[in-house]
DNA sequence: TATTAAAAATGAAGTAGTTTAAGAAATTCG
DNA sequence: CGAATTTCTTAAACTACTTCATTTTTAATA
């Protein structure tokens, strides 16, 4: 079941056999169930998750009680609370399985000590924190840009695999809107002026 | 000049002398005029630029020729377009100094290879990812929770030094909203009805 | 397979933020 | 310095999106 990671990890640095062995060991299959948490907020989250089938909902709760999604993850991505995870400090989201999943874990420990001992371990962890900035400055740059709707078209042409698989009010709130708004921008009923 | 990336990459990794002197040398010094602009849509980003002193706005154009501010960068903070930098593909990005500004870059091949030659480096790269990733974190965060007007006081409380440096117009603009709104709410002088 | 709970749809009324337009203030630079 | 350009302000009309309240549909579980 470690194979999936290090078929991952391949994807951007060659390993030896021994590589191969040695980060395989450091995941831990774990097995969610649907509504379970992962992260919850003021814990240190002590795990980066490798999603090995299922999907997960990174989300956080304003103040007035609204949830906001900050990601979902299906099979073959990662989800952590990152801002918690790197500083190891507590968390701010929760994330939440929304299907019975199946993840891999490694614990922060074992990471930096992946990290520190061997350089090609360091590129792939440089690599995918480079690659997870690199799109979270796109989806800011969407944000910016584009109309509710714009967003929501935009998503579905990039990701349908995600928006089949999520609820709607989760979808909503990670384009930011409602989940009302969603459901009319769906139906293409928009409301008319009186 | 390139003493003070030396030491800002020494707030993460503790380098030998010799590593000093090479990664000093990777970084050239060049003075950019106010206005000038230093990443363009369409050209691919050859550099990561550090900003010794000065100031510089990171925007993209929409389509209806609006324009969204992406990043902010002055003195000690770096700005690049990532997705053009990392993937060596063309920017979408304009990168523009606001002020008479000196920075010191690195382009791509050389920062490769000292990520090659130098586990030391790629820690550091690795690092700056990360922590790069876990802040745009936490603005999509603020973008998804807030309104117009708490996100324009949390910037000004967190980044007081950069509010006084810009101007509004692309202050306006990174925190999402219309130049006019943001005046009116500095000035406190919000649309009454009817 | 009925029962309950959760999610989605719909409509009407409200509001945060935009648009447009025009003038005032501040910067730039010849 | 003085003219030109850029930036900021103000206000009124407008609209994209929200809120609230209710109903319908779908999914979960006994």
């Amino acid at each position: 079941m470690t194979e999936k990671i290090i078929e991952y990890v391949e994807k951007f640095v060659k390993l030896t056999d021994d590589e191969r062995q040695q980060i395989g060991h450091c995941f831990k299959e774990v097995k969610i169930k649907k509504r379970q948490f992962i992260v919850q907020p003021n814990f240190t989250t002590k795990h980066r998750n490798y999603v090995y089938k299922g999907a997960f909902r990174a989300f956080v709760v304003g103040d007035g009680g609204q949830d906001h999604t900050i990601n979902f993850a299906i099979d073959d991505w990662w989800i952590t609370d990152y801002n918690s995870y790197i500083f190891q400090q507590p968390a701010t989201m929760f994330v939440v399985a929304l299907e019975d999943s199946v993840i891999l874990q490694i614990d922060y420990e074992t990471e930096q000590e992946l990290k520190r001992q061997n350089h090609k371990f360091e590129t792939f962890f440089r690599i995918i924190a480079e690659r997870g900035l690199a799109f979270q400055q796109r989806r800011i740059i969407s944000n910016l840009i584009h109309t509710a709707e714009e967003r929501y078209e935009n998503y579905v042409s990039k990701y349908p695999q995600i928006v089949q698989r999520v609820p709607q009010y989760a979808l909503a709130s990670f384009l930011g809107m409602t989940t009302e708004f969603l459901s009319r921008i769906r139906n293409k009923r928009v409301t008319k002026k009186s």
